[in-house]
DNA sequence: TGTTGTCCTTGATTGAGATCAACCCGATCA
DNA sequence: TGATCGGGTTGATCTCAATCAAGGACAACA
């Protein structure tokens, strides 16, 4: 687990024009507590496949992601794995209360995160209800949308659980400004088969059935919905 | 919908010596500020089977169970089922940020718990960090049980799925001092298989399996883990 | 230019769990 | 006393996705 720090001391230089802050813990901050927290800060990197942290290590550290997307999962001991999410720009990563990581985290493609030593920002928030309440809404919407995924792991066929991926996928990202006609998705096939509960087979049969169906094209680098009603119906579970 | 009120005006007269105060969102408060926030509470009370609050209706207040058991479950539009867990005393329910109820939550047996006007129990906590802080974390507690639950869902056998079940809930009974001999089973075996994702038959087969196995003895109320080592290894997913 | 490796796709077969169907058991009630 | 009903179990069969197996596309590299 390799941390490579952008310039020493550097103190996440840019959180006033910093591309994630809209959606990340920040928005809730004024001018000057942003610059008060951006001391605390730093900014790391970590390249494709990197690891930023590992299940069941002790928290050191909160993360906010600023730029690319990270796996987040959990390991059995004979190594089958769940992808419990993807993590995105805004996104923020550790929870007060829980001294241990209860996910592994690494970098699908080059990533970028503002780092907070989980002390020095529990001592920050702790008087400031502001950003209390706004961590709180993040654990709700978190939350809310770990609900909606046992759903689709627990009582969905193959065909609805990536359809079901398409959409909520297309939605967070146009949800950070990132939506467009080519849907990428930067993840490999088999992140999409351990996040879905599925085998990279299945998956991959599935996206061809979409495919000769007309609902969506394949390219290297992710998809286009052709018929983004059609998956919508099926990620809502009718038909 | 019906809710019963105990008594109007009665504003939850037992918070001094409430049995779930000390696993509840109510233990991050002094005495002065527990008395205040009864004034902003009722208790209410729900016979077995009726619906405390449905999927997609505003939420208008939260919730802290007193006593019983609740399912808190989503349905898709072709009534598949998943129930996203079960709510114990202590379990805190609704969250800031989100308008309308991510699922719907019915009593299993009879139910009592405290209702706050979500209102005022904003306002209430919003010059209360610890409060604040209290529900982060236990919003994070959630959070992490319900990775763990995808895990199961996602990637699990039948076998796993019941064992991981049965030590999960008997884990949980302990932590609110409700430990035993027999592990009751308060849900019916739909219920399991919903929350489990299997069907009802699946649930039956392999509680029967674990019984000839000699994990486990079931009874009508419940069950007792025989062999609680061999069970924590499936839940555990070893061997 | 061929070699290697990674990622993805497709086909054949298998198997775990779903589905269909029957029956049991205890509670309730006429 | 037996009829009904809800909940649970068990057996037979089917099906969807897993597994096993092979090959294709493409990039990195010697």
């Amino acid at each position: 687990m390799k941390i490579s720090v952008l310039g020493e001391g550097m103190h996440c230089r840019s959180c006033h024009d910093c591309t994630a802050r809209d959606f990340a813990i920040c928005a809730a901050l004024d001018k000057t507590e942003l610059r008060e927290l951006a001391q605390l800060s730093r900014h790391v990197r970590f390249e494709s496949g990197a690891t930023v942290f590992a299940q069941a290590n002790l928290a050191t550290s909160f993360f906010s992601v600023h730029a690319g997307t990270l796996r987040l999962y959990k390991l059995l001991p004979d190594s089958r794995r769940q992808i419990v999410g993807f993590a995105l720009p805004g996104d923020f990563l550790g929870l007060p209360g829980l001294p241990h990581h209860e996910f592994s985290a690494d970098a699908v493609g080059r990533v970028t995160l503002c780092q907070f030593p989980k002390e020095s920002f529990a001592t920050f928030a702790e008087k400031r209800p502001q950003l209390l309440r706004r961590m709180v809404e993040l654990a709700g919407h978190e939350l809310a949308r770990a609900q909606e995924h046992m759903v689709l792991l627990g009582r969905r066929s193959a065909e609805e659980k990536i359809a079901s991926f398409l959409i909520g996928w297309r939605d967070r990202l146009s949800g950070i400004g990132r939506g467009g006609e080519i849907l990428p998705l930067p993840m490999k096939r088999l992140d999409i088969a351990d996040h879905l509960g599925l085998t990279i087979e299945t998956v991959s049969r599935t996206f061809s059935k979409l495919e000769r169906d007309g609902v969506i094209q394949i390219f290297a680098s992710g998809v286009v919905l052709l018929d983004a009603p059609r998956a919508e119906a099926l990620s809502a579970g009718v038909s």
